[in-house]
DNA sequence: CCTAAAAGTGAACGATGTTCACCATTTGAC
DNA sequence: GTCAAATGGTGAACATCGTTCACTTTTAGG
C-alpha cells in the first residue's frame, strides 16, 4: 500500500475520530452512534468498521486523544513549576481542572469498561501508566528515601487519591463542594500524602 | 387498595429487583436486559415496567440495594471497634473488601449515571450521603477542633481519597497492585490524612 | 354477582451495533 | 496502457435492545 490509499485511510480515520470525540464531548458516551458519527465524518456506517474494529475501540481511540491532552496540560503544569511540592499542587488542581472543563471526555475515559474478557490493549495500558511518571518525579524529590516498589507505590497512591476528589466532586450522586473548598481540600491532600 | 393486591405488587417488584441484583452480580450493569430480567422472576416484559419507570430506575433500585449492603458492613465495622483512628482504618479496609468482593455490584454504583437533565432522586443521594456519616464521627473525634463545614469538607475528602485507591486498584487500564501492597498504602492514607 | 381498578401480558415499534455482498478506486506487474 | 488483485467505500439487512400500549385476567368492594 503506497500514497495515495494510505493518505485516504488516514484521513478516514482522522475524521471518524474527530466526529467522534465531538460526539463525546458534546453528549459523552451514550452519544457516540456509529450512524450519527459516520454522518458527520461524511462516511458510511461500514466504513467507520474498517478503521476501528466496534465502538469500544473507537471509545478507546477517543480515550487515547483525552489522555494526550492530559498528558500535554501536565507536562505544561511541571515544566512551569520549580518546588516539587508546587509541582505536585499544581498537578492536582490541573487535572481537576480539566475533568470540570472537559466533564463528557473525562468521564467516558474512566466510565467505558470493556466487557468481561476484552483485555485493555497494552499500549492503551501504557498511555494510562504514563501520567504516573509526572507524579513519580516531583514525590521521589521530597522524599529521596522513596524508591523502587515503594515509590510506585506511593505514586499510584497519591494519584488515586486526588482522582478520587476530582471523581466524587462531579459526582451530582454527591452534592459536591464548591470551588474555593474543593481547592483548598485538594491542597490538604497533597500536602498531607506528599510530605 | 388492600391486602392482597398489595402483597402481590411488592411480591412483584421484589423478585424483580431480585432477578435484577442477581443479573448485576453475575455480569454486570450491561447484563441488566429487561427481557432476561422478566424471565428470571417470572413475569412479562410490561410487569416489569409496572413496577419501575425504565432501566435507569431500575439500576438505581439495584444501586440502593448495594448501598445498603455497604452501610450494613460499615456499620458492623464502627461497632467492633473503639478506637477511632482504628475505625477509619477498619472502614476504609471493608470499603475495599466490598469493592473487591463484590466488584459488579460496586462497579454498577458508580459507574451507572443517568442522561443528562435527569436528576437523581433525592432519597437516593441521602442514601449515599448516609455513609459519610461512617467517617465524619471518628474524623471529628481524632480533630475535636473540626466542626461545621470543615469537618463536612474534610469528611468527602477522606472518603473521595480512600474511594479513589479502591476505583484505580480495580482497574484495568492501571495495573493494580496486589492486597498486602494495597492494604498498606490504605492505611498510609488514612493515617495521613486523619491525624 | 358485577363493575371499576389494578395486575399482568406480549406483539409491535423504533433505535442501535454489526455484518456482508457488492461497487469504485488504486496499485503494481506486465 | 491493460488488467487483475487489493484496498476503500457503501448501505441494505439482521439481531438485539428499551419501551409502549391495547388487551386480558384478577381483585376489590358494594
Amino acid at each position: 500500500m503506497s500514497g495515495l490509499q494510505k493518505a485516504k485511510s488516514e484521513e478516514t480515520r482522522r475524521r471518524v475520530l474527530e466526529a467522534a470525540v465531538a460526539a463525546v464531548e458534546a453528549g459523552g458516551m451514550e452519544a457516540v452512534n456509529i450512524r450519527n458519527i459516520a454522518k458527520e465524518a461524511g462516511y458510511s456506517v461500514g466504513s467507520v468498521y474498517k478503521h476501528f474494529a466496534d465502538q469500544d475501540a473507537l471509545l478507546i481511540a477517543v480515550n487515547s486523544v483525552t489522555l494526550g491532552r492530559i498528558r500535554e496540560i501536565m507536562g505544561e503544569v511541571v515544566e512551569g513549576t520549580q518546588d516539587p511540592l508546587a509541582q505536585l499542587r499544581a498537578l492536582a488542581h490541573a487535572y481537576l481542572a480539566f475533568a470540570q472543563e472537559n466533564k463528557n471526555l473525562w468521564t467516558t475515559l474512566f466510565g467505558h469498561h470493556l466487557p468481561d474478557g476484552k483485555p485493555v490493549p497494552e499500549w492503551h495500558i501504557q498511555e494510562n501508566i504514563a501520567l504516573l511518571a509526572f507524579i513519580a518525579g516531583p514525590l521521589k524529590a521530597l522524599n529521596p528515601g522513596l524508591a523502587g516498589e515503594a515509590l510506585e507505590d506511593r505514586t499510584r497512591t497519591c494519584f488515586s487519591a486526588v482522582h478520587g476528589l476530582v471523581t466524587i466532586s462531579l459526582e451530582t450522586r454527591f452534592i459536591s463542594l464548591t470551588g474555593a473548598r474543593l481547592k483548598g481540600e485538594m491542597d490538604y491532600l497533597v500536602e498531607r500524602l506528599a510530605g
